[in-house]
RNA sequence: GACCCCUUCGUCUAGCGGUUAGGACACAUCCCUUUCACGGAUGCGACACGGGUUCGAGUCCCGUAGGGGUCGCCA
């Protein structure tokens, strides 16, 4: 057997990249890549009625934006092309002419075909799931050509792992009830069948199987969530496989720990709330300029004006740790970005509480009006100089400054938001705060 | 209905005959703290059930129940 492995992920362009089909990717991209073997991207469009090239173009933005890049395919070539089955009719019809004459296929009225099972118990040795054996069946023969002359999934799925050297086929649970009868073909074929690995399905947390109803099923919007790739990609691993060395691991470790037998047989269910903790863990890990360039579309898209990139920049460092996904990041920073701010109905209420927040806010903007330097040390102390001569403790002036310069309630440090809006834009905001009290 | 896979805290899981059944997420409490977070600490919390095998079973076997899947001229 050869030992640079072949395998193949295989979509059919009918809907958008659902979450379990991108980890059979990834699973299969972790196998070709730890092998050093080939990863190979197959169209199974035989379905013309219901393929779309909408469709298509998702499939190949989600494993694109989730870093799986393939070997040969559609835009990558290879020497077993071409890579979608609508174009592969040729090789099919000869296939076909093969099970003919060894008497494996018959026709119905219609003119449809179908193959002969072997009528034999089939063993079908699995990497996940041990030997599984079928016992001799009564299925009727299955059918492998429709009368108009197009091809069926079963027929052209065998066919392609044949021709295309596929070596190891790694996919989802729910075809492994099927495996037997692509095994029959293969041997039909005077071919020996690849190895499997059947990994578990992934479930809704409901525990049924994930649809496109339920949040998360589609990759596309974990980008428009604001995941990162990398943290998705993490997280989907960690559905039916533990590597040893924990949870959290770039893609170098994964790869290199990666290996089939260690995938559980057990459905998972899919949770959402720890995905969004992964990402979290990745945005932590994020440069100042990293977390910028990810989070500016996402401030662009709640209509922003960035016109300071790297005063912008710093404001979304400065809540890098308040958030979890790069969605989360303009409500936590709209307000470095305009000064027509509006004010959270519970911040003005305590902001009028009481009569002296108002003088206190006065002797703050005068006392920052007249600092001397702008840095968050200089700007913490004069808070704290400022606390001191009016007797009262610092920790009471910091929740105004923050109200009346940001109208939050939350948010970064008083003094990083004070060194990010300069001097005049703190005074500012201060004064018209003070005009709504 | 037949066949196939599966079954440890709410969730993801460690465990591969002898463990106080461990970790992560979530949740709760405390610490840190100008807020919110982050971080740290502690707590809560599971072997589906019934039979075997064994000195000893979460781990092996059988059964039951439950969950998932497949039986298409979809893939």
């Amino acid at each position: 057997m050869s030992d640079t492995p072949r395998v193949r992920f295989a979509p059919s362009p009918t809907g958008y990249l659902h979450v379990g089909g991108a980890r059979t990717a990834l699973f299969n991209w972790l196998y070709a890549r730890h092998r050093g073997g080939k990863f190979i991207l197959r169209v199974e469009d035989t379905d013309e009625a219901r393929n779309t090239e909408a469709a298509k173009e998702a499939i190949f933005d989600g494993m694109k934006w989730l870093g799986l890049d393939w070997d040969e395919g559609p835009g990558a070539g290879g020497d077993f092309g071409p890579y979608f089955q609508s174009q592969r009719k040729a090789i099919y019809d000869d296939y076909f002419a093969k099970l003919e004459a060894a008497g494996r296929v018959y026709f119905e009225d219609n003119g449809a075909a179908r193959f002969k099972f072997s009528r034999q118990p089939i063993l079908v040795p699995d990497m996940v799931c041990g030997d599984v054996h079928f016992a001799a069946t009564e299925e009727p023969d299955m059918t492998i050509r429709r009368p108009d002359g197009s091809y069926i999934f079963h027929f052209v799925n065998v066919v392609d792992d044949i021709e295309m050297k596929i070596t190891h086929v790694i996919r989802g649970e729910d075809h492994l009830s099927n495996t037997w009868k692509h095994i029959d073909l293969f041997h039909a074929f005077g071919k020996h069948a690849p190895r499997y690995a059947h990994i578990p399905l992934i479930l809704n947390p409901t525990g049924s199987k994930m649809s496109k109803r339920d949040e998360g099923s589609a990759i596309a919007s974990y980008q428009e969530a604001g995941f990162l790739p990398d943290a998705v990609f993490n997280y989907l691993c960690m559905l039916g496989w533990t590597p040893k060395a924990g949870e959290k691991l770039d893609r170098a470790t994964l790869i290199a720990a990666f290996e089939p037998s260690d995938i559980h047989s057990a459905n998972a269910r899919f949770d959402m709330t720890k995905c969004t903790w992964f990402n979290a863990q990745y945005l932590r890990e994020l440069s100042p300029e990293a977390l910028f360039a990810t989070a500016l579309p996402f401030l662009e898209a709640k209509g922003l004006q960035i016109s300071d990139h790297a005063m912008a920049a710093k404001a979304v460092y400065s809540v890098k740790e308040k958030v979890s996904l790069l969605g989360e990041v303009p409500s936590w920073v709209h307000y470095f970005f305009t000064d027509d701010y509006s004010y959270e109905p519970d911040v003005m209420t305590k902001l009028k509480a009481k009569p002296e927040n108002a003088t206190l806010l006065s002797e703050l903007k005068a006392d920052l009006g007249n600092l001397a330097a702008w840095d968050e040390h200089t700007i913490h102390t004069g808070i704290e100089a400022t606390a001191a001569r009016l007797a009262v403790k610092a920790g009471a002036l910091m929740p105004l400054l923050r109200f009346a310069l940001s109208g939050q309630s939350r948010g970064p440090g008083v003094a990083t938001i004070i060194d990010l809006l300069g001097k005049d834009r703190t005074v500012a905001r201060i004064e018209r705060t003070l005009g709504l009290l």
